[in-house]
DNA sequence: TATATAACGTACCGAACGGTATACAAATAG
DNA sequence: CTATTTGTATACCGTTCGGTACGTTATATA
């Protein structure tokens, strides 16, 4: 009753998903094509649909990879830290490092598979499932600047639901600005300018 | 020896140019199909081509276009307000409302377009002439920051450079977030929480 | 070894892509 | 009116798109 019979996979799938996301991060959901898909992961398109489905589910399986991997790589930036400001300037300078790092696509996946919402061939569960995972990501900090200021670090005279919007503003923001070829450093500079709005 | 001689044009070159620019800023120049294109304007591919040329230089045409909108929409608000600080901040209110204005196509035409940057069949022509516009607009908000600090508006605990950075990283926020449905209300509360970086 | 099961490679499907050849319609110039 | 010039519409070009049918190969079960 073992569930391996027949010819097994010469590949490993969680392999194969990175390469995917990597090509959907770049390109977003209209402009990876197949192709490219196949190439990246070295597959077949039949190997690729057995193992993922269509293009949408293979979108949505990365989205929910690149999610895990956003949690990993940079929440632990907006827990560890006491101090709600430095939690947040520190959340904020890991994510740039990601969003500018060479070795990786350039710019977010999720904000890059925003810029085709209204797309014709872009599914309508890809924006959905997008728009639940900027919210996710966005909440993430929304809590944090919430918990600093139950423990009293927000300065009376900043209101919070303004300074989340300014935050998840300047995600966005840094995105594209590493999407277009902005600089890790430059990015930095934004940030520290923006952390003025907050008062040490 | 006119030059008028043949059949005349049956439409407006000028209209059917802002049609065009319409589906350009909507779906940036890869996911622009020929045929919306074609939809849009009313013409038909032969008309277009002979008009405009080829897809590339109909959407350099539509750039030039709309940057001559944004010079013409919103530049005077950083000319004739002569305190920095509000010029600049009038300038960003003036340009969330064109972002989030429901009857146009959801954001920014250069940032929807810088968003397919790298996709396989964008002609560098149209990257390097986004470059240029994104640039470009960026000095406008720059040039009116290195007025204000030689008027001595800007407080000496702000450093000019990052505070342009600031700002357009801020601008392509809020162009993303526009695109992605969010109103102008709360892209107006952002604003706010950003100016308090520079205090009154 | 024989059979069932599943992955693989090839070759193909209809549709849409950007772009164009060609034939026809409409206007001016002589 | 005739000739010429130019715009328009149709129909098509080769390519690529996402997706799949099918025959073959490799493994586990029996």
């Amino acid at each position: 009753m073992k569930s391996e019979r027949g010819r097994p996979r010469s590949f490993d799938t969680d392999i194969a998903l990175d390469s995917a996301l990597k090509v959907f991060w770049k390109h977003g959901f209209q402009s990876a094509s197949l192709s490219e898909l196949t190439k990246a992961t070295g597959l077949s398109k039949p190997s690729l649909y057995s193992a993922f489905g269509d293009k949408r589910s293979l979108y949505l399986k990365a989205l929910e990879r690149y999610l895990g991997l956003l949690v990993e790589l940079h929440a632990a930036r907006l827990t560890e830290e006491p101090d709600g400001r430095l939690a947040i300037e520190s959340f904020l300078r890991s994510l740039t490092k990601m969003l500018t790092n060479p070795s990786l696509p350039g710019g977010c996946f999720i904000i890059n598979g925003t810029a085709d919402f209204d797309g014709p061939s872009v599914p309508k569960e890809v924006e959905t499932a997008l728009s639940q995972a900027l919210k996710g990501t966005e909440n993430l900090v929304n809590q944090r600047i919430l918990q600093a200021q139950s423990d009293g670090q927000l300065p009376a005279n900043i209101d919070p639901q303004d300074f989340c919007i300014l935050l998840s503003t300047l995600i966005a923001g840094l995105a594209m600005k590493a999407k277009s070829g902005e600089t890790e450093a430059n990015l930095n500079l934004g940030i520290t300018a923006t952390m003025r709005a907050w008062p040490s």
